[in-house]
DNA sequence: GTTCTAACGGAACGAACGCTTCCGTTCCAT
DNA sequence: ATGGAACGGAAGCGTTCGTTCCGTTAGAAC
């Protein structure tokens, strides 16, 4: 995670710690650009072996695993910290949504989503998410911020399409990003002129059925 | 395109008729779910064998070549017939928006992107594309019936976003992406209370970068 | 200085996958 | 009957990629 706190460790141990981010950073990289690349890439981008990689993970698909897990651990810890925010709820949840798209916790979890078999703690996590948001939304509403229309379901595709927006630098990627999320947050301000949104909202059903392999 | 012109051919040639409208129509499903699906997947669909598709198509590539040139086309038409609706420009725009999303275009040419060399002809139809659609927004920009900073290239991300939004069954993604496309309509309407988008709207070519091989 | 060990790098193996070819078969026209 | 156009799909062949394995390296211990 932090290659800072690690002056105690002894050399070699200190090089296996320094490499134990690198290729989780790297991996985040790889994995985030495309879905299904190959293990070596990540062994390129981090500037390490295959060895090294599979003295971590057992397999590719663990690997994925975690990242996914970890994209999604980072994603409730945003939720927590918006509703937390002690400010005005319509300001939190703009915040919150600018971080989400920041961190871009969405690209991996979904793009990762149907390649791996999903695991009992995923599952958990992935509920509290989104119990977490349902809050989230509700107090939004509650206090005339957030059209009432609007259902989780909703706001996952709204991250989906956001995470849809890619270029090649990804410095740029999130500059464009933001300029689209402000189209949505714009949107999804109650005024009184707007007319009701068209079809009944995305299920969660619907929405989950990618984490399913073969989904 | 349309098996109901060819009664007239003898019987095994009507029979070869019926499967290049079949072939046509079950690549296009299968490439819109899954750009890099095997070519096994389209005969299946089709219920034809392997060989009657290389009777057709020299390769893979060219069979994704056509399939994209046939979407952009789709797509002109579209643009051109909205700029020829004489009603007024900010309804010609939103059904121009609506028929987009629902012949689905750019799911076929964005999701095939830089998976085949594009030809002559594939660039000057998408120059064209790009043409005709800049037209459009500037004439309903003119008619303020658009936020003024709105770019060609941010319709594109538009397009492309709601292209992100998918779930199994068609019909209901269509349903959803219009739901979306809703949002962002509304969002697209020039208000007076507007804060102007953030950062720099994307350039064209970064929008055409994708469709170079590696991209 | 020697030895031991943890960690490393990357070649090689083997399986899976998918495009393409090819040939035997079918079906209609003559 | 016979010729040929169109068909179906098994097999060939190249590629790609996950995983294993082993020789190498670098610090630790003595």
């Amino acid at each position: 995670m932090n290659d800072e706190n690690a002056p105690a460790l002894p050399g070699r141990q200190r090089e296996a710690a320094r490499n134990d981010a690198r290729i989780l950073q790297a991996a985040r990289e790889v994995f985030i650009n495309d879905a299904d690349a190959p293990i070596a890439a990540v062994a390129v981008r981090a500037g390490v072996g295959i060895g090294a990689l599979y003295r971590r993970y057992g397999s590719k698909e663990e690997m994925l695993r975690q990242l996914s897990r970890e994209g999604l651990t980072r994603y409730i810890a945003l939720v927590e910290a918006a509703l937390a925010d002690t400010q005005d709820p319509g300001a939190a949840f703009a915040t919150f949504m600018r971080d989400a798209v920041i961190a871009d916790t969405h690209s991996l979890t979904l793009h990762l989503a149907g390649r791996f078999a999903p695991t009992e703690d995923l599952w958990r996590d992935s509920n509290r998410a989104a119990e977490l948001t349902a809050a989230l939304l509700a107090r939004t509403q509650a206090a005339g911020a957030l059209r009432p229309d609007i259902t989780t379901g909703d706001l996952t595709m709204i991250f989906e399409q956001l995470a849809a927006v890619a270029v090649g630098d990804s410095e740029r990627t999130v500059q464009l990003r933001l300029r689209s999320l402000a189209l949505f947050l714009h949107a999804l301000h109650p005024l009184g002129d707007a007319t009701p949104l068209p079809g009944p909202p995305p299920e969660w059903r619907e929405v989950s059925a990618r984490f399913l392999p073969n989904g």
